[in-house]
DNA sequence: TCTGGGGTCCTAGGACCC
DNA sequence: TCTGGGGTCCTAGGACCC
């Protein structure tokens, strides 16, 4: 009964159906490496982070496609991507042999800056566009074109161009084409869009044909488009969920939707139910902007047993955190580390404040404290995350209230002297800081 | 393919409260 | 008084995405 569709109330029959595009540009770092650098045009090109010559770590962060001939893909170790391009040209160094392929390393304020030029398009494009990343987007477009088939003077329908289901061309097709080649036009990169009637299955479409592809699913072709579709092709499912799902017999999208949804629930929970619901190429989230960030954080890898040194490193990634916390304006309630043991175990611990802060002494006090635990461990990574995050105009918001209920800031001393004596139970030092910086001061330092 | 960095969402157990 | 049910918050872990 619970959660159940009811008998006539399927997500097909909400309105008229939604022309949704995705918007996902085709090796984005590698495109925008080509656009300040031609030559590397029609080349291997892999761009990575934190990798120097001659080390073991770092990741690929995208590959080109003339890379990718070479069996080098993202999330790869940059070790063995350079041996399979090699001889590889690196930026500044020499090279007398003529390379097979060239690394560069993540350049994001770069990247940020194409892509700023890429979704001034698309928000010129759509009334609602969810930007998911740097370089992927959806764009509500109903508003702006329609599923109406195009035809000619003599009332003749046109076929369509795209790839997928669709027979003949829609006014959704003319509209994707066109916000595809202004990208191209006028940032000089390129890339794939998906339209269908949600964001699911527009997701999967652009993926369908890339580079530079469109793909158009018009309604009621859904199901079919999806049906024969490796059950990894839907968003949601990962290495795991496919093998689970593999193991029940399900390969195939239209598997998936052809089995009972109940069996789905008992084994993946609520996820289940959603995946069934893409796999049928059912989906009513409508397209809403990005809300703000729930959680910033900071990793770095690097082998060490050290305990200064892996002080050292989490004193630097909590100032990190905290300053980007600070330039962005949050404040945060949540301080918590992350390190990862060999082979690959992840621990995560976190400690809640009781009101939320923006102070870089008590991210890097907090962090080294729950670092604690794992002294004398070898750790391969480690990491620092504040989350539970507000944000200033709203939080000031709630405090200027608070302020005119308490009293201003000569009432702290009582204040803390309650919170010290009255309730013991949580960590009494930061609760008092707490408390304190709710009074509007949101920095440590004032009273110390 | 033994693994980089920055995120999101979900789940499950325990504490605590009424 | 030895035990019901519901709700919320916190912590930890896991899967997934780009």
């Amino acid at each position: 009964m619970d959660g159940q569709t009811l008998p006539g109330t399927t997500d097909d029959e909400e309105g008229p159906d939604r022309v949704i595009l995705h918007v996902d540009m085709d090796c984005f770092y590698a495109a925008c490496e080509r656009l300040r650098e031609p030559a590397l045009v029609g080349e291997p090109v892999v761009v990575g982070m934190g990798y120097e010559p001659g080390d073991t770590i770092g990741a690929v962060a995208t590959a080109s496609y003339e890379a990718r001939e070479f069996g080098v893909g993202s999330a790869q170790p940059i070790s063995q991507a350079v041996e399979r391009l090699a001889p590889i040209e690196f930026p500044d160094i020499g090279d007398e042999e003529t390379p097979r392929g060239h690394y560069r390393p993540v350049d994001m304020a770069f990247y940020q800056s194409v892509a700023s030029q890429v979704k001034e398009i698309l928000h010129d494009g759509a009334d609602v566009v969810r930007e998911v990343s740097i370089d992927e987007a959806y764009l509500d477009v109903t508003d702006r074109t329609s599923w109406a088939e195009v035809v000619d003077d003599e009332g003749a329908r046109a076929p369509s161009n795209a790839s997928g289901p669709a027979g003949t061309r829609t006014l959704a097709e003319g509209y994707a084409r066109h916000i595809r080649e202004r990208i191209h036009r006028q940032v000089g990169v390129h890339a794939s869009v998906g339209v269908a009637p949600n964001m699911a299955t527009a997701k999967v479409a652009s993926d369908h044909d890339k580079p530079q592809g469109l793909t158009v699913v018009p309604p009621g072709t859904v199901a079919d488009f999806l049906a024969p579709l490796p059950v990894e092709d839907i968003h949601g499912v990962g290495p795991v969920r496919a093998g689970e799902l593999r193991s029940m017999g399900i390969e195939t999208a239209g598997d998936l939707a052809a089995f009972d949804p109940r069996e789905l629930r008992d084994r993946f929970g609520d996820r289940g139910r959603e995946l069934y619901d893409r796999a049928r190429g059912h989906d009513d989230r409508a397209v809403t902007p990005r809300g703000r960030p729930k959680s910033l954080s900071r990793e770095s890898s690097g082998t060490t047993s050290d305990d200064d040194a892996k002080r050292e490193k989490i004193r630097h990634l909590a100032a990190d955190v905290a300053q980007r916390a600070t330039a962005k304006g949050a404040l945060y309630r949540t301080i918590g580390i992350k390190a990862v043991q060999p082979p690959y175990d992840v621990n995560t611990r976190a400690k809640s404040l009781s009101g939320p802060v923006d102070d870089a002494a008590l991210v890097e006090e907090v962090a080294l404290d729950l670092l604690r635990e794992f002294e004398g461990q070898t750790v391969r990574k480690l990491g620092v995350r504040v989350s539970n995050l507000s944000f200033a105009e709203e939080e000031q918001a709630s405090l200027d209230g608070f302020e005119s209920a308490c009293g201003p800031a000569a009432g702290n001393d009582s204040e803390a002297d309650d919170e010290a004596g009255g309730t013991p139970t949580q960590d009494e030092s930061e609760g008092a800081r707490t408390r304190r910086t709710r009074s509007g001061q949101f920095s440590l330092g004032e009273f110390e």
